[in-house]
DNA sequence: ATGTCCACCTGCTGGC
DNA sequence: TGCCAGCAGGTGGACA
């Protein structure tokens, strides 16, 4: 899945199909992903023009010419898929457009999501609430993890993955963001010092803003909206390369932090 | 409050 | 060839 620019994108290649256009069905073919789908997602989407797409941390939010915005997440293998050749079993909403196109959110894994909320009422959506600022907005800055991050004793890997306290972020990029800035992914969060902590946000937001620019990395089950595949040859530092070299000429060793695999270089990051 | 673990679900890969 | 354990981009609820 999708972290933060594969989202980017997804919605960028969506909104090419869906900007200013009216959805003309709009049907869920199960009842469920995480979360059951809205009771009436159908009623309320077929008809609706769609006015807006953008996106919030790793949600993507359509808006629609009723008031509502229809809120997808992607979870671990979700994609949308545009004019599909046939529509299988892990296609779980078809939605038809007035210009004759058909896209599907397909999700073999449905660790995703989709909500239908009022847009005026969306800063109370529950995922949204305690969400913390955009990795690539004004208001994330060494300043203010140095102060999040005060007196935290979670390893630095895990702080950045939470999305209260930086919303966006995933596995891979966090992994890519600690390498590039010299960080051991092992380091106590609240030790780590403004001079390490400023070089840390420049790599967050470099390493994201690459990823967007290349279109997002591809991975096993991820496409572009189009359905293009292999648009974009990974060019990752450390993550999934354990035991190939560093940058720096050392090793990538993957060690195991909650749960998740961390690629590292012992050697560089300290 | 903080930190850790686990469940949710399907598909693919590598080792035997 | 076939089987099976292990692993995968995320989130959120249940614990101590």
């Amino acid at each position: 899945m999708p972290e933060l620019p594969e989202v980017e994108t997804t919605v960028r290649g969506l909104a090419a199909v869906l900007q200013d256009v009216r959805l003309t069905s709009v049907i869920a073919r199960r009842a469920d992903l995480r979360r059951a789908f809205p009771l009436d997602l159908g009623q309320r989407m077929t008809g609706a023009r769609i006015i807006s797409l953008t996106r919030r941390a790793k949600y993507g939010v359509l808006g629609t010419d009723r008031g509502d915005s229809m809120i997808f997440h992607l979870g671990m293998s979700g994609r949308w898929r545009i004019d599909p050749d046939a529509i299988g079993t892990h296609d779980h909403l078809v939605i038809e457009t007035e210009v004759g196109q058909r896209l599907s959110l397909f999700d073999p894994r449905r660790f995703g999501s989709v909500d239908l909320v009022e847009t005026g009422a969306m800063a109370g959506y529950a995922p949204f609430a305690a969400m913390g600022p955009e990795p690539l907005g004004d208001s994330f800055t060494a300043a203010y993890l140095r102060e999040r991050l005060a007196g935290r004793a979670s390893p630095i890997k895990a702080m950045l993955l939470d999305q209260r306290i930086v919303a966006g972020l995933g596995n891979i990029y966090v992994c890519e963001a600690l390498n590039m800035a010299r960080i051991s992914p092992l380091r106590a969060a609240g030790q780590i010092g403004p001079a390490k902590l400023k070089p840390l946000v420049g790599a967050i937001k470099s390493v994201l803003t690459d990823a967007i620019a290349a279109g997002g990395s591809t991975l096993r089950d991820y496409a572009r909206p189009d359905g293009e595949l292999g648009y974009f040859a990974k060019q990752w530092r450390v993550y999934g390369l354990e035991g190939q070299p560093c940058p720096c000429g050392g090793t990538v060793m993957r060690t195991v932090q909650s749960g998740r695999s961390t690629f590292w270089c012992p050697s560089c990051q300290k």
